[in-house]
DNA sequence: GATTTATTTTGTAATTTCCCTAAATAACAA
DNA sequence: TTGTTATTTAGGGAAATTACAAAATAAATC
């Protein structure tokens, strides 16, 4: 679970994602989009498939990768818990200077 | 903005920030709470800090960390946004097996 | 000024990440 | 089986990350 915060850290996966969230895209056409040689993406849809956040299928000779829609929305929402984010809460104020003498 | 997510990547700092959300800390409290060495701590903040998801105040000798509720907020909200999380979307069927002859 | 306490900065090492080129594999077509 | 296309695996190097111990800083107190 914690690999999906590691694959949700890099720039070209979250854009991967976005793309595949649209529309379920060949490894190919993914690879246009972006201005890296393949085995760099192959590399990050590795990652993204050990994340549990892609799937892949074979259809021929190419490989048709979707989003994991389950596994993003679970992210999030950890995210939310993590944060609470959504309730109202405050920091509490630190603990006043100690008056230890 | 995408320093935010490389810094929620590291399972310490997503500890430290929770902890934070719940209410300011000094350094050194947030530092019992793990078994890391103390300048790996200091590191841990540089990033967080880095990333304007906590802020720094000096009170005398020890220093003060919040949570900087908006920017956690706007992280979460941004991947919502980027996976369109709550929309009931499907991704597409991949193209057809081109019947190129 | 010297000492103590809280925390950082510095320096260093191990590990991981990211990107590339070249070579290998898999499926299909001729 | 030979070739072509899509994509991967292998190998390697540069840069970033994570961690620690030792030294430095900052504020308060003696």
């Amino acid at each position: 679970m914690s690999d999906v915060y590691k694959a949700i850290a890099h720039p070209a996966r979250r854009k991967i994602l976005a793309m595949l969230r649209q529309q379920a895209l060949s490894a190919g056409d993914v690879a246009k989009a972006f201005d890296l040689a393949k085995p760099t993406l192959s590399g990050h849809f590795n990652v993204l498939k050990a994340a549990n956040l892609i799937t892949e299928e074979r259809r021929g000779v190419t490989l048709i990768y979707r989003a994991n829609i389950s596994v993003l929305e679970d992210a999030v929402s950890g995210l939310m818990d993590l944060f609470q984010v959504g309730e109202g809460h405050q920091p509490a104020a630190p603990k006043p200077i100690s008056e230890t003498k």
